[in-house]
DNA sequence: GCAGAGTTTTGAACGGCGTTCAATATGTGC
DNA sequence: GCACATATTGAACGCCGTTCAAAACTCTGC
């Protein structure tokens, strides 16, 4: 069988990501299979490997729109008033992670085998995305030199993801009061606030 | 076969985790296997299904261990004087870490199967972790009403987490500079030296 | 219409996985 | 020695990712 025409490799792609996608959605990491999502889209287990090298290119790239997403939301938060900007922006990264928890895990869950390297084309995903914080809230850092402000909100931006990590894994309500929004306010205007050591 | 006498269930258990961490030391969690454990202590897969009640327990049992180990570490760093404290806390902490990068790794990497929460057993440890950092930071941190305090420890907490999880999955060298050390540094201290919003 | 070339798709096959469990080998107490 | 209890085994099951020769399809040139 060859050439089905019923869809280019294309929206094959398409397809394959957004079944994955559900099943993440469902099941979390552990239910996404090469055979399941060949099921739902209606072809067999070997056609994904025309699509993608393999099933971690897959998640690498269902990674790379979850992190697109966050990067849309986070670029639309940050257009409001500087005053409001830095919790804008802290609210719509925990809005973006409760409306899909499970693929939020996965980025984290997932690792690549030992000594595979993550590709350029993920790499420049997570360059755009502190890129969009780092034009947001540089500004507001008028207690903090030029030079140290990207260096500062790495850090903030590495601790919104523990934060964000430790609450998804349900690893952080065992540890202490506060909700993981709260948590995440609270770093991000004591460093914006503090100014360098 | 049975009662070989070789060994003990206890002293199994130990032969089976002792050999499970070396697994992770070399080929992080996608090393780790029943049947590669099993090998490796030289018995037969099925027997460690008397040891454990499957591949999660083990895992979790071997996380649990490497949390009692950070939290020797950080307990041995607080017993200093107070101004050195904070600092001597964050260098134990990415010492812990350095030391034993795959095992770190794995804390995070593993999830229990959707529905199934962490037990009670693992929980108490990161309570006694958590724990150490307030005994150890509280006394510092003047700036903060003392109801706030525990609040703002597990901020830092969290967030030095996020900084060593992006350390470890290789994700934070490709989005700005400095180590981690020095943004951990950094969180805690600005965190400690600001006070409450 | 047709033949052949060129692709896409298939599904069986392979080795490995976690897990179960009847059978078995080894102890212990009599 | 013997029966009881238990620790251990290893084959079996159903799943997994991945490969690849064969098959099914489309397209081209006639």
């Amino acid at each position: 069988m060859a050439r089905r025409n019923d869809h280019s490799p294309d929206e094959l792609r398409r397809l394959a990501l957004d079944a994955a996608r559900r099943l993440v959605a469902e099941e979390g990491l552990r239910g996404l299979t090469v055979r399941r999502v060949a099921e739902r889209i209606g072809y067999a287990p070997g056609t994904l490997y025309n699509l993608f090298a393999n099933l971690d290119e897959l998640v690498l790239r269902l990674n790379a729109e979850t992190l697109d997403r966050m990067a849309e939301a986070l670029a639309a938060a940050a257009a409001c008033p500087p005053m409001e900007r830095a919790a804008a922006l802290v609210e719509a990264y925990f809005d973006r992670i409760e409306a899909e928890p499970f693929a939020w895990g996965v980025l984290f869950e997932h690792r690549l085998p030992a000594g595979t390297a993550l590709p350029d084309w993920y790499g420049a995903r997570l360059d755009r995305l502190i890129g969009i914080a780092v034009a947001a809230l540089e500004p507001l850092m008028t207690a903090w030199p030029v030079l140290e402000r990207r260096r500062a909100i790495v850090a903030m931006w590495a601790g919104l993801h523990g934060i964000s990590t430790l609450a998804v894994g349900s690893k952080l309500a065992l540890v202490g009061p506060g909700d993981p929004r709260a948590l995440g306010r609270l770093l991000v205007s004591r460093v914006i606030a503090a100014g360098p050591p």
